[in-house]
DNA sequence: ACAACAGATGTAACGGATTACATTTAAGCT
DNA sequence: AGCTTAAATGTAATCCGTTACATCTGTTGT
């Protein structure tokens, strides 16, 4: 591979106008810059990145930390990351963390050996907390799922407003036995959902039953799980309200090997609003999230923070969108007045 | 950030016994190697990799240049890739580049100048085909959709045995009528399923009918459509072929809007075994791909041409597998014994 | 004609880790 | 002790593009 000194050679100039005749070429004379451009391509230079690279001390990367980009919402957005890098020349180093602690911490590793500029985190974790003193906190934006105190910009979505809009909607088709089937339990992404679906009740007097809650880890399986252990109560519930697309759908499908019907039976509601969601069938009544302009946003930010045009942290968040489909019905009136006295109002 | 030399100064030793201590650590007394590593601590010294890789001219990045990684197969070869290049210690740029040809070759300047080793296509394009004589081409693995006569190792899948397998399959239900549901028509990856789905059809005896062949996009949109095409013609086919499952399951969604049973009245048949295969309503009949060991492998490929562990160019043909469920059945007696007669037979 | 200055170009230092080669130190042997 | 050899360590070059600073050329103004 040629360098910089073979094409200053070849153009009979000093590798000093050969970099401005590139770089600022307002500074080098029409003729010069031409003998330049001409021995460029005579010798087919690229200037080689990893020297300017290292020159700079910036790397131009930015490493992503997603915890299954199996997962269709974070393919989604991984590929809002992609568009926004490319337009602004930065590159997307992929970090498959399965949510693993320790592999994030080492991936941080990577950002603070300059291998990245920073550092956009997908999970509520933070890469740097345990880290010894000596070594920096580097540039990063937290996403999606954030921490409760990132110490960094942070791009999200009003979880507990969306889940509460999900679970007024299901009240209003007059359900009151709602079961949920919750993300892990630790995640403060889980906790805000929960927390919403629990205002809904609250204001609309309904109480609230915390064994209508079953943990699910976003998978199909889980949510077919879960739901095969919610129809083992001695009183079924008349909905249940997943917290992603693919859960609900493992519910649906569970429902119906029972040979229960969705929604006449039972009512399914999901979250994300992935693809799969207006194919499902019935066709999933979900909240949609921009699942782009999450990644397009955090990169921004990011790249924002890295070239100084930030001073401020930043918390950007998205609106989210109820989306009515064919999962979600009334609640069969057929049913005998079903109350749980003991736990009703206390 | 403390450098070399940093930690030099604080051990009292040069900067080529702290190198040496990190690098071959057998060289170095076992005293002098402590007073390194305790500078090293105290110095909270990490490599600058910018300059470890600038030295070396080696980056450890492989670029992965991924039609859609939005796409559940794309993003299970992506998983399997990140898995392999981790242990091997290299890391993944993400190119996500909507097929189109600029993009990659953008990419692959990229891989020129040195920000990556080697890249990893996972479409039938040759990024360095159009570029001059002067820039050398740079290592390659083609996987999953592959170039016939790539000029680098390849890992793929029999698609021309598999098509086969499953149209006999079909063919052995009783199905006469067959359309299927296509990729982009350029695409070698297509050309090879249409072939096989031939193979099927001459080794029964069934004529061949052109225009059975829809074509379509791999996105659950595109199976919609294609299908409410096909149920226009004036003979319904009995079984619908997809290349991929999101069209299957774009086709199962158009058949019920119609007032179809899948597969009573008609059979649907996917390729790839995502995930969601196995929850739709019925559960898919389909082909399944190896995905994340294609990932592996294409990376593990790669790896061993950079690092010349390999001389020849190898061709892995990963194995597929007939998974049957509930979306094919046999042809119902019932429908009059129907014949195109123009066609049959020439 | 000369000073002042702008414009164009060149020289060389720099960034941080690695490593060939040189040098020093220690150990082994007679 | 004196010589040989191995082990340990140091010195300095190297990778390549950028850029501060130096130098040179040519123009303008008086």
């Amino acid at each position: 591979m040629s360098n910089i000194r073979e094409v200053a050679r070849l153009a009979e100039v000093s590798v000093a106008t050969v970099s401005r005749a590139l770089q600022q070429p307002e500074l080098v004379s029409v003729k010069t810059r031409n003998k330049v451009l001409a021995a460029v391509k005579q010798a087919g230079y690229q200037p080689n990145l990893l020297a300017v690279k290292f020159r700079s001390g910036k790397s131009h990367n930015l490493v992503v930390l997603v915890p299954t980009v199996a997962n269709v919402f974070f393919a989604r957005v991984i590929s809002g990351m992609q568009e926004a890098a490319q337009q602004r020349r930065y590159s997307l180093l992929l970090g498959n963390t399965m949510a693993d602690d320790n592999a994030e911490i080492a991936y941080a590793r990577l950002v603070q050996t300059s291998q990245a500029d920073g550092l956009i985190q997908l999970r509520a974790f933070d890469p740097f907390a345990t880290l010894d003193m000596t070594t920096e906190r580097l540039p990063m934006v937290n996403a999606c799922e954030v921490l409760d105190k990132a110490p960094c910009p942070v791009v999200t979505l009003d979880n507990r407003a969306a889940a509460m809009a999900m679970t007024e909607h299901l009240l209003s088709l007059g359900h009151r036995n709602i079961a949920m089937i919750k993300g892990p339990a630790r995640s403060p992404l889980t906790r805000d959902r929960v927390a919403g679906y629990r205002d809904a009740l609250d204001a609309a007097g309904v109480a609230f039953d915390e064994t209508l809650l079953c943990p699910g880890n976003f998978t199909l399986q889980s949510g077919h799980q879960a739901t095969a252990q919610l129809l083992q109560r001695k009183q079924r519930p008349t909905a249940i309200f997943c917290e992603n697309d693919e859960m609900a759908i493992g519910a649906i499908q569970c429902l119906k090997q029972h040979g229960l019907k969705v929604p006449d039976d039972i009512s399914v509601a999901g979250f994300d609003d992935i693809s799969f969601a207006a194919f499902s069938d019935p066709p999933l009544t979900t909240i949609a999230q921009p699942a782009e302009e999450f990644g397009r946003t955090a990169v921004n930010l990011l790249i924002d923070v890295l070239e100084q045009k930030l001073t401020l942290l930043p918390k950007v968040i998205l609106p989210f969108e109820l989306v009515l489909r064919g999962s979600t019905g009334p609640v069969k009136t057929s049913e005998p007045a079903s109350d749980t006295p003991a736990v009703h109002l206390t």
